[in-house]
DNA sequence: AACGCGACCTGCGAGC
DNA sequence: TGCTCGCAGGTCGCGT
């Protein structure tokens, strides 16, 4: 469920709280969580007991802690080594005190150095287990670095994460990259805007929101986009996603470092996800009466507005 | 290259 | 009340 302004404020959050300390001990409680570790939960924890977490980046919704002093990484193995987590559809990270009791879907515990007035423990809670953490290399990259608006942008990625596009709050971000390879596409729009390697950070909500902003339909061809088109979508998304890291930034300083999926988005109202039988805003701004449709795309739910984002007519858009 | 689909998971609500 | 079923959805990998 989080999608990039949720996974940038728990970015945000995090960086103030783990920035220099140690990890002195880590507890695997469910190694499910950990399957993207290929070497196992033993090999995870030994890595990580000693090592010093150097800041928090993200590219897209991957988020990653680059190490320094990893004790079963030999030194030339690699410019460096990253904690990984990926927060998939329930996964949280929460700074938490020793006597708060562990949370129900508690999957790993990382006890960090004493600072003062910060909590000991960060801990990884993801109910359905879509989220994992890892180890990862960090490879050279040419394009300037993670980039995600990481405060500090390190030439290194997380090798994990280097087929990750940037996304469209990154500074770094190219339309003209972008719509250069959606035109090369034979796809339509929204399986394009979902796709992380296109362009990151936007989920299923989303892509919906976006669409609905451009008045734009999820099937769209998108090799005969307009260029006005793509840059309107772009920036419904960037609108979107800077609306809700707006929101979330509220809780920024609080204890938590809270990525509770669903407060991010219903918290806010939606103007097209979830809307299925109710008016289309605009529509009902316009005088009109139009009700939002649900259907299966891609094996999941869109909601479009039939009226402002109407289906091709003959196969012409 | 594109795309569809299954796998990975748990919890919740609807319907029977 | 208790059961089943559909649905929620990010990512990866495989088959076509």
């Amino acid at each position: 469920m989080p999608e990039l302004p949720e996974v940038e404020v728990v970015r945000r959050g995090l960086v103030s709280w783990v920035r220099g300390r140690t990890i002195t001990s880590v507890d695997v409680l469910d190694p499910r969580s950990l399957r993207r570790h290929a070497l196992g939960p033993e090999d995870f924890a030994g890595n990580l007991e000693g090592a010093r977490v150097l800041d928090v980046v993200r590219r897209g919704k991957f988020l990653w802690m680059p190490l320094a002093d990893t004790p079963a990484v030999s030194a030339d193995a690699a410019p460096g080594v990253a904690l990984m987590a990926h927060l998939g559809m329930s996964g949280q990270l929460l700074m938490q005190d020793p006597g708060v009791p562990d949370e129900k879907h508690l999957k790993v515990r990382l006890r960090l150095s004493p600072a003062a007035g910060m909590p000991e423990q960060l801990r990884f809670v993801d109910q359905r287990i879509f989220g994992g953490l890892f180890l990862t290399s960090l490879i050279p990259t040419d394009d300037g670095g993670p980039g995600g608006l990481a405060e500090t942008p390190l030439p290194l990625i997380a090798e994990e994460a280097a087929h990750i596009a940037r996304d469209p709050l990154d500074p770094c971000f190219s339309f003209d990259d972008f719509y250069r390879r959606l035109r090369a596409r034979k796809t339509g729009l929204k399986r394009a805007l979902l796709d992380q390697g296109l362009v990151s950070g936007i989920g299923n909500i989303y892509a919906d929101e976006a669409l609905w902003k451009a008045r734009l339909h999820y099937a769209r061809p998108t090799d005969t986009l307009r260029r006005a088109d793509a840059l309107r979508v772009l920036d419904a998304a960037r609108e979107v996603m800077l609306d809700a890291l707006a929101a979330g930034g509220t809780s920024f300083d609080s204890l938590y470092v809270n990525v509770n999926g669903a407060s991010g988005y219903f918290d806010r109202s939606l103007n097209a996800y979830g809307r299925e039988g109710l008016e289309c805003k605009r529509c009902a701004a316009a005088g009109r009466v139009s009700l939002m449709k649900r259907e299966q795309f891609m094996n999941r739910s869109s909601y479009t507005c039939p009226v402002c984002q109407p289906k091709p007519r003959n196969g012409r858009w």
